[in-house]
RNA sequence: UGGGGCGUCGCCAAGUGGUUAAGGCACCGGGUUUUGAUCCCGGCAUCGGAGGUUCGAAUCCUCCCGCCCCAGCCA
């Protein structure tokens, strides 16, 4: 233990006071998502803390489906969430866990509960029930059904089983008090009636307990020590603990609540990002446009950056929201120190150095990585016709060096890794634009200072013209135009960033691009960090996505 | 409005009566640099408000203000 000076979040404090007072052996968490949705960044930081909290107290961590109600379940999602938790580098205790795994056992604490006279079903439709319930002021009014024998609740609950009542007709309630302050506290559902395949059990339920009846059970089998969720649920923790209280469990299991993420110019919300998919605005819970965790491995974000980004985030109880920039610093942090250089030129600019040998190549090396000599180098072939970008020339002469530290007429710069130029002249088509620039090339320079007198305005990059690879590129944008999209009148969907997508297409890019292969981070020299997109690239065109620009 | 939770720099935050009120992001200066990147130096708050307790308070008390969550047979 050497991270005793680490500061400590409010939770890792009560688990060490838990386990230093002996009331824990072995600490257990749990991740449990609905199986409804891909994950996403707001679900990273639920995972990096669940997964680390039992990493860093020699405990463990289930993975656990909450898959409670099949009417938004589904296996795509349960295969989905398996491949992005593992992507993010963990692995938990044993196989996946399901709620649906209980189903019976839940039943029977349902039965259990109804003998001791503190459940019973309600005969009230959705409607009735909600009028019953009263308001935020207002105390609820006791069912009409809340004295029903036992035998007759457990008769009727075995009809609901059966499928032998309709759907909305019925529901099993807890027996608590109508006139708590605590809404949830008022005869909450446990059961309901939804006759409906389940992706896990088929048609062999025709109920299925509710998220607050399922939740701490679930836990407790599991033997879960400290269950770890966002704050809206702190107020049915006293439902939670309502439970685990009249129930015979195996282990009473406590609930505690921290911040859920937030970050702006997008949105974390399952239900927003299924529509911007189903409503078909991006290109599927995987589009780099996406918080999910899929479309930022598309994108070329690395598991490594999401972790280190949700390792710097606050776990309290404060409900905040993080600048995109914090996450970006992690994204280009991780890429700098990781990812190989290239060079790749989006807006094609011909120059013909009319001072080098017609028809000669040669073959320059340059390093992989600035400052890492583990990372392969790069053969760069080098002839008189280059490709340098469109915005790397401009025929104002009058720019400062200062402002301007790119090729300008009469001028030096330097080809990175390879040798300095000059512009001489400017060729246009009929049209007076330019098509081709003509110059020449400084002998010896490759590696070496020019002579005196010839100072090199800056560097840029560059391809061979003869031998160099064709590719699209795909520029993105944040998917918002607000910071906050959620905000205010209308849908999060008016704004919509309409320029969040940019593709760039014929770029030039060097040779040994060429062997990229999906998921390969590259920076891409004085442009930004690329990967190739395994879905948009075939054989005879590459795509890449650009993850990130350079600040 | 009843209940629950929260308010420390532009953003995220540490802080648990005595510290020059950490740190990160962002931003602004300057240096290095064959990426206008990286890197390196430097700058950047008196703690929602008002009272009070105390030798001493962001930390304790009182009142006030503001924000979030709960009235699904969703999770």
């Amino acid at each position: 233990m050497t991270d005793i000076e680490k500061p400590s979040n409010f939770i890792q404090q009560i688990i060490s006071a838990d386990l230093d007072a002996n009331r824990v052996e072995t600490v257990v968490t749990r991740f449990p998502p609905e199986p409804n949705g891909y994950l996403h960044i707001g679900h990273a930081k639920s995972i990096c803390l669940n997964f680390g909290l039992a990493e860093q107290f020699n405990g463990a961590c289930n993975l656990r489906f909450d898959d409670t109600n099949p009417e938004k379940e589904d296996d795509e999602y349960v295969q989905a969430i398996i491949e992005d938790v593992k992507w993010l580098g963990f692995d938990w205790a044993d196989e996946p866990k399901f709620a649906s795994d209980y189903f019976g056992q839940l039943y029977s604490w349902a039965q259990y509960l109804i003998g001791e006279g503190k459940a019973y079903i309600c005969e009230l439709n959705a409607e009735d029930m909600r009028e019953y319930r009263g308001t935020l002021t207002e105390v609820g009014k006791n069912s009409p059904y809340r004295e029903r024998p036992a035998e007759e609740s457990l008769a009727l609950l075995e009809q609901m089983k059966q499928g032998a009542v309709d759907e909305g007709t019925m529901t099993l309630r807890a027996k608590i008090d109508m006139a708590s302050p605590n809404i949830n506290m008022r005869d909450p559902v446990m059961y309901r009636i939804k006759k409906m395949a389940h992706h896990r059990t088929g048609d062999t339920w025709n109920i299925y307990p509710s998220y607050d009846f399922a939740h701490g059970q679930e836990d407790a089998i599991e033997g879960v020590t400290h269950s770890v969720c966002t704050l809206e649920f702190a107020a049915n923790r006293p439902l939670y603990e309502w439970f685990t209280s009249n129930l015979p469990l195996p282990s009473v299991p406590r609930q505690y609540e921290f911040g859920r993420l937030n970050i702006n110019y997008t949105v974390t919300s399952k239900r927003k990002l299924k529509q911007l998919v189903d409503e078909k605005h991006v290109d599927g819970w995987d589009d780099p446009r996406m918080p999910t965790i899929s479309g930022l491995r598309r994108r070329g974000v690395t598991a490594a950056a999401v972790r280190e980004f949700c390792d710097s985030l606050a776990v309290a109880k404060t409900d905040g929201v993080v600048d995109l920039a914090q996450f970006e610093h992690f994204i280009r942090t991780d890429l700098n120190d990781n990812a190989s250089r290239a060079m790749c030129v989006l807006n094609p600019l011909k120059i013909t150095l009319s001072n080098y040998e017609a028809g000669k190549e040669e073959i320059l090396t340059a390093a992989g990585h600035p400052n890492r000599d583990d990372l392969p180098s790069r053969q760069l072939p080098f002839g008189r016709e280059i490709y340098i970008d469109q915005s790397d020339f401009s025929e104002d002469t009058t720019l400062s060096r200062k402002k301007f530290k790119r090729l300008v007429i009469g001028e030096y710069v330097r080809l990175r890794g390879a040798y300095v130029i000059r512009a001489d002249e400017v060729i246009r088509d009929d049209a007076g634009e330019i098509v081709e620039i003509i110059g020449s090339y400084v002998p010896d320079t490759v590696g070496e200072n020019p002579p005196e007198g010839i100072r090199p305005r800056g560097v840029i990059h560059w391809v061979s013209a003869s031998n160099c690879i064709d590719c699209d590129l795909y520029l993105y944008e944040n998917l918002f135009t607000e910071a906050a999209p959620d905000a205010g009148e209308g849908s999060f969907l008016d704004h919509l960033n309409p320029q969040s997508l940019q593709i760039i297409k014929n770029c030039k890019a060097e040779l040994g691009l060429g062997e990229a292969v999906a998921g390969q981070q590259y920076q891409f020299e004085r442009e930004g960090y690329y990967c190739l997109d395994g879905k948009h690239s075939s054989a005879d065109k590459l795509v890449f996505n650009r993850t990130i620009a350079l600040r």
